[in-house]
DNA sequence: GTCTATAGCTGGATAGAC
DNA sequence: GTCTATCCAGCTATAGAC
């Protein structure tokens, strides 16, 4: 940030008018649904004209870009916020309890960061930065419970994703599948720590499928 | 269908040449996304112009609707398909794989489906009775296997649209996911079973939240 | 940087001839 | 039922004055 500090209050207040676009821009969206944004509403809420708008951002995805970035901020600032315990267990089911409640208070953000419901748009690499940053201290709270294998950790996205998605989908701003965290995290403990000590050997499947291999 | 019977062929005409519109819808759809159908493109894929499609849909809502009727169809059909097994378990696991790979080989389908991604669209009744018959075998599934809980219930539905949803979004095309099924089964059977010998009463929790209340 | 005004396009849906 | 032609609304984005 060298060259940055020599106009540093100028790029400062085009950066606070960029902000203030964008929490209008989250503030529809969170009405009205993401693909509802239009840069005429955006304007209007904004208190300002669209070709302002222009004199901030090149074009409707660059806008999307800045709100995915604030998103990924913000996950990555609540996933990495201190626990308050040492138990790895605990650990672990505080922070799906976090995941899940981020997730599910604000859905239209959920849905920006974790699918892909804007044709044609893809997060720029520094928007995504900090959500790669998150991924990480998940992926470190499942390594102090001792689950490493790759396998594993796809079955935990799974089972948390699967969480919030039946949550956000089928019982929207109640606790029929939230509720279900710490069962779900104990299930998922029990089978890795038991598959771990004793790996499983598949039986003869009389499934459809032939058999799988197993991936290292 | 008493008085279907006395213009029967005018009706069957009538509705082959729905079937001609909602096939193109479905053929545009894959193509393009859900979002992107338009009554233009629509007509054009299907050879006619745009007031004839009102000819015979209300509103694109109604076209909506009726492929939503198809896509319910297919699924009933798909997942009531005999299972040729008689060992419960393995006819879990190869429900789980049907549904997975019904999911996703057609994204699109899967996301009108089971996401509500079109905004103000709902399915009417008819339109979702076949999905209705569906999942009512999925519950029989389970029941063979002596899982009747409904937080059960609710914790199946999570992890198999989990797996789902992570194959379709960080994997398309690929069986990063759907490859997790057998253990993904095997996993929740035993926590079941367990679970159902010897109730689980949970310790003293370190997490964020208060204790639980564990619903009948 | 901010405005007024508008270009240029695409969307759903319809009027009216045949 | 099917067409040509069109209405009207909404959209992104820009030109040009100030």
């Amino acid at each position: 940030m060298v060259e940055g500090a020599a106009s540093g209050w100028r790029e400062a207040r085009r950066q606070s008018a960029r902000d203030a676009i964008v929490d209008a821009a989250w503030e529809l969206v969170r009405a009205d649904g993401l693909a509802a944004l239009s840069i005429r509403d955006l304007a209007k809420r904004a208190g300002i004209t669209t070709p302002t708008i222009y004199a901030y951002f090149d074009s409707k995805h660059a806008i999307y870009d800045a709100m995915f970035g604030r998103a990924a901020a913000e996950f990555a600032d609540r996933m990495t916020e201190p626990y308050g315990s040492e138990n790895p267990r605990d650990v672990l089911v505080a922070g799906v309890e976090r995941f899940v409640e981020f997730c599910t208070t604000d859905p239209a953000r959920y849905q920006l960061l974790f699918q892909r419901p804007i044709p044609g748009f893809s997060p720029s690499s520094e928007s995504f930065a900090p959500a790669v940053r998150a991924l990480d201290a998940s992926r470190q709270r499942l390594a102090v419970n001792r689950i490493v294998d790759p396998r594993h950790l796809d079955m935990w996205t799974a089972l948390t994703t699967g969480l919030v998605d039946q949550q956000i989908s089928n019982d929207p701003g109640g606790t029929r599948w939230s509720s279900l965290t710490e069962e779900v995290v104990d299930m998922f403990l029990t089978y890795c720590q038991t598959s771990q000590l004793a790996p499983r050997v598949p039986g003869p499947s009389k499934g459809e499928r032939g058999g799988r291999d197993r991936q290292g």
